[in-house]
DNA sequence: TTTCTTTCTTGACAAACGTCAATGAAAGTC
DNA sequence: GACTTTCATTGACGTTTGTCAAGAAAGAAA
């Protein structure tokens, strides 16, 4: 599964779509839009297709053009939830990938998943050419470093109910998406107290 | 407080240290390592200054050279803290000084700290000169990506009682150096439930 | 459709946590 | 030294959560 993926179609079109996205950027000439296309392949994965495993050592970056990517642990056998990516993000397993450390965590596709893919290795040549794309990608990494600050802050000065709310709030797309058994885990409580949260929002109401 | 700080024997030592860590890296020439040194400012700020106070726009980023840093949310009139900054970290409000947009949070000494200061102006002028150090920094930014999703992650999976065994082993300097009310908040807790979760874990050896 | 599987809900009970209040201990101040 | 302030501990009690188990609902497959 997802060790295939299928030129298709929608391929084409995610080349397109992720090329506009890369052109429109005004910090490149098209000669260095062109190269860093060049290195970038789409793939597809089905939902359930598996993009990293516990143990692998990660070697590629993602952009994420559709689907849904959750990112797990696996803990006395059980899967803990610590992530959601949707469209429009970029993503990797930084620890594994800048360090060349087996991966501590599951990256799973859990809907049919449009990603382009950037080989860790590439992407060093292509900061090493073009000091743009770097600058590119730490402007990137600073506004990714700040969500994560704000993440980490949420979870500690917050309970489960308001983390519930928080995510109706800004996130509420991946409340119909999402097996609400996996949202438990991502809020940190049991499937069972998830339940009862939205049934006590739902009464206060 | 820390609007003035002194210029002493100590200030002389730390350039000296943070001259050498500079210098030391293989991927700047003299020159380079110079006009760094140079932008880089040392500061003295005694225990109980504040660094950043919520609304206001971090203007600079920070190497913590010796003290300790504490970042806190102010939620409903109660501190919040959910970072400790020690020795050698280097940090900054990614969110505020990266877009421009006033602080949510509050970064105060709880030690009397010496920090080497840059600000995120002159960082950009030395992006734009200096392209390794702005690869450097990328680095470094990856890396504390990693280690974000990492507690992320550990908070997500774990209970209180797992994070304070946690902290116990991975970073048991914290546990003497920071008053138990302000670990327990970063534990997510209150000061009472850290006291009696110590209190287990005694009874249970 | 029917069947099977997965997910969600509900109940019951024990364990853990938050809050309020009181007490102790430690550190700093006069 | 005595005093004040701050921090840590302990008890009591109500709320929330985890776990186990059973049943309902929703999807997927035959």
């Amino acid at each position: 599964m997802g060790k295939n993926p299928k030129r298709n179609r929608e391929t084409l079109e995610s080349t397109q779509e992720m090329s506009k996205c890369i052109l429109k950027n005004k910090q490149f000439n098209s000669e260095e839009a062109e190269e860093i296309i060049q290195a970038i392949r789409i793939e597809n994965h089905p939902k359930g297709s598996i993009l990293l495993k516990e143990g692998e050592v990660a070697k590629d970056c993602y952009l994420l053009m559709k689907g849904c990517v959750r990112q797990y642990f696996l803990v006395d056998g059980v899967e803990k939830t610590t992530f959601f990516f949707v469209e429009e993000q970029g993503f990797s397993s930084f620890k594994s990938a800048a360090k060349g450390i087996p991966s501590d965590h599951f990256l799973e596709c859990i809907e049919d998943c449009t990603l382009a893919v950037l080989s860790v290795q590439k992407e060093l040549e292509l900061y090493q050419k073009y000091p743009n794309f770097e600058s590119l990608s730490r402007s990137g990494l600073e506004d990714q470093l700040g969500d994560y600050q704000e993440m980490l802050a949420k979870f500690i000065t917050s309970k489960p109910e308001d983390r519930y709310l928080d995510l109706l709030e800004n996130r509420p797309e991946l409340i119909n998406r999402i097996p609400q058994y996996q949202l438990a885990s991502y809020l940190g409580v049991s499937p069972e107290t998830l339940s009862r949260i939205r049934k006590r929002i739902f009464l206060k109401k």
